[in-house]
DNA sequence: CACCATAGGCTTACATTGTAAGTCTGTCAA
DNA sequence: TTGACAGACTTACAATGTAAGCCTATGGTG
């Protein structure tokens, strides 16, 4: 939309989280982008090497604001309470994600590792060795993080829209009774819809496996 | 490459999912699909709505297969060790899912819940409702669980190519010290490519949840 | 000062993809 | 016999990433 001076790798990116952010990944295409910089397509190849590597770029983009949500952060020495700093760490992450929906599946297209990505795992895990992990640990501990250090987790049900509720369950109840049986029975919200609370799942998910941790700490 | 008789919905599910294993989901267009049939792309409409109908299929037959191979499995009853017959389900469709290394790609893509995947966990909720669960811990369980019931988890290190690893890691050395100590530290392989085992690591973190899960059976 | 190399924009053109629309043909029921 | 229809094919198009080359102002150098 808006034109101004010259383009720059970063403008680019900008402009990319911008577009992701409003009309998912699906609508960013190089023409978009540009349109959204009052620019040609082509000319985005100034400043970027090709689509791929914009997706790079956000992630480096999304991590950079991660890394900035924990730094700005007043959680305890990991020597202290590596479980309570480790925790704070990891919502402040999920809250930037939850910013960018579109975040999760971006990283997850990404094949080989980004050195943003590296980095924050590298904090993660100089997070456990200070809070007593030895390196064996904190490897098993970062394997079963995975992408809930991050802030995300899998949701193989349900991840957007609201997918008619009742008639879709209706349609399947005999074939999934105990799923109904089980949303029959939720004595939370009481309708169908936004009955389960992610965040609370979440933080259910990743207190379980810090829980598990802390156990081994010191033991293995 | 082969012509034959007719197409159906299967076999042109079954085609797709020989080009995926092979090529990957990069190289699976309507065009491939209709060329390893003998047949036109446009011949596939008569079986399949669209593409998004072939990757839903593609879900579909990589269920089945699961499926298959948790009904072949030689479990103990819930009643007596659900801890072990979850654990054994979900080795077993892990098995599935390392046969079809693009299957996770495609299960994270497809949106809105497919009635295959809601019967496996539907199956996974009553072997731990059958366990002794209720269904709240259930179904938080299966929030915990996420992925990981279908033998998959996030890894968003070294997904697939070997990543020139000394290379890239000399690069980054100085950006992330804690990694480069752990990779030094590992007594295990010894060498840097190769040197952690997936297959534990995931048995860990599972473990590390059923552990957890079971902790709580019985009182929430 | 003249000059020209370069950065960074633009235009054109093409291959690859999914798919809409319509055609052709053999099979089987009336 | 016929005629409807299933299921193949042909053609055509829009959307996308990107290769190739053009054009122009800017600024360092003879």
């Amino acid at each position: 939309m808006a034109a101004e001076a010259g383009l720059s790798r970063e403008r680019v990116l900008r402009a990319a989280v911008a577009i992701a952010d409003e009309r998912g990944t699906a609508g960013l295409t190089m023409r978009s982008l540009a349109a959204s910089l009052g620019v040609e397509a082509m000319s985005l190849y100034h400043h970027v090497a090709n689509k791929e590597a914009v997706l790079d770029g956000l992630v480096e983009v999304v991590m950079g604001e991660i890394e900035e949500a924990v730094a700005g952060l007043d959680a305890p020495a990991p020597e202290e309470d590596w479980r309570t700093a480790m925790r704070m760490r990891v919502l402040a992450a999920r809250e930037v994600l939850v910013r960018h929906p579109w975040a999760p599946g971006v990283f997850e297209s990404r094949t080989g590792t980004s050195l943003a990505v590296a980095r924050y795992y590298d904090g993660v895990l100089g997070l456990m060795v200070r809070g007593g992990f030895s390196y064996e640990l904190g490897h098993r501990a970062l394997h079963a993080l995975g992408s809930r250090a991050l802030g995300f987790s899998q949701e193989l049900f349900e991840p957007d829209g609201m997918e008619a509720p009742e008639e879709a369950l209706a349609a399947m109840a005999e074939a999934v009774p105990h799923l109904v049986a089980m949303i029959a029975d939720a004595s939370h919200g009481g309708a169908l819809l936004g009955w389960c609370d992610y965040q609370a799942e979440f933080e259910f998910g990743l207190d379980l496996i810090l829980d598990g941790l802390e156990r081994l700490r010191g033991k293995v």
